[in-house]
DNA sequence: TTCATATTTCGATGATACCCTAAATGTATT
DNA sequence: AATACATTTAGGGTATCATCGAAATATGAA
């Protein structure tokens, strides 16, 4: 007789290899059909609609039909944390080439996480939001001081438009690669976007990593006080 | 090329049934000897045996050999906190029976999560103590004031003895039943045996579940200012 | 040394579930 | 209505791995 919640019934559908490819794939927040992914982890097209199927089942992916296509996602950034969290005692890849060694460089750097910043970048910009007094920590979550919600509406994003009825506000997320924290929920993504539409970085082909652009590089100094 | 920690792998070692029993057995910090886990989970000795090596091969275990019982426990308190976030999105319990459903309660108004308070009862104390200003968040970490450090002192917690270097001091845990945060590292096992050092709350026999005493309630009411 | 207890190694068995091909269903386009 | 495309269902082959009994190893007790 037990009382706790199933987690091996989560820890199952997170084991298996092409499952696994899915989750991964979708770890920046983005919807992809089901023949994509079919095709990103090399398996038939029955082969990944039956994994869908069980994602979708377990509640960690959601589906969206647009016309023949259906576009899968995580289900929420709930999903997207516990698998950055699992990333904490998992065991470092194994480096073998110098492109590889590269490419975990770049996102140890800077990368997505479900839709907001992680990484060596996600990580400096909440502390530096905190030195500033933009942001404090409240109860486990984050909270914008008074001068904050002025300062986030020089860069577009007005702190009044929160939904916070349908989505958390803003709560640290633990990174695997920094083992310190960064922000998550509606405003971690408005940053996110806020980054991206002001060309300060750009998303990387292959993976989850985000380039700094130069422009980037002048803005986080100048607003964030961060020198690289 | 995957330059992501391997997740799946350690998911792997969490998804199979009897593994998933023996983690559960040791979420209270406690170490048993393979019979016992064998026992616990039903299965033969070779059976545990071999699921045991492969929970210490992936880091989620550590054995401690006396005699020739050999102890087993879990690695680190990260490894609980991973399976405690797995619970926030796993299913929760199909609830069958009056026995169970009383157990049920019991487990979400107070237990062990490896060797601190979870539950109602751990996320009650927190923001008691955040309420009462003896401890604040900063960093995603928490921190005790001066004043906090002298009121710690009167129930035989010094702060000075935390070793910082070999374990974190307080950090905040997230709960599967609250979904709030309570406390975990140093500190919070030195408030966890405080409690049952001064006989406020006991352990359960089959479960994480503690119980609180008359004498705990006085104390909770009294130096917490938690009435229930 | 001899016996008892705790655990692991070995080898065989069996169940689970992943994978594919072929065929069916569902949706859009012409 | 006919065709094309995206995805799912059905069914069978196969690999993996959890399981157990028997035997081996390791440690402690007599």
């Amino acid at each position: 007789m037990n009382v706790y919640p199933d987690f091996s019934y989560i820890a199952k559908l997170m084991a298996e290899q092409t499952r696994a490819i899915i989750l991964d794939s979708l770890m920046n927040g983005q919807a992809l059909p089901a023949s994509e992914l079919a095709y990103m982890a090399k398996v038939s097209h029955p082969t990944i609609s039956s994994h869908l199927a069980k994602l979708v089942e377990g509640n960690l992916l959601v589906m969206e039909q647009h016309g023949r296509h259906r576009y899968y996602r995580l289900a929420s950034k709930e999903v997207a944390e516990v698998i950055e969290k699992l990333g904490t005692i998992a065991p470092p890849v194994e480096i073998r080439s110098l492109r590889q060694s590269s490419q975990l460089k770049q996102v140890r750097f800077g990368r997505t996480c479900y839709d907001h910043l992680a990484g060596d970048l996600g990580v400096k910009v909440t502390e530096a939001l905190i030195e500033k007094e933009i942001l404090y920590l409240e109860d486990g979550l984050y909270a914008v001081t008074k001068k904050g919600k002025e300062w986030f509406f020089q860069f577009g994003i007005n702190i009044e438009e929160a939904n916070t009825k349908r989505r958390i506000f803003a709560k640290p997320c633990l990174d695997w690669s920094e083992r310190r924290y960064h922000i998550s929920g509606w405003l971690g993504s408005a940053i996110a976007t806020c980054f991206f539409d002001h060309g300060w970085i750009t998303k990387a082909d292959k993976n989850r990593a985000v380039h700094l652009t130069p422009k980037g590089i002048n803005a986080l100094k100048e607003h964030f006080g961060i020198r690289l």
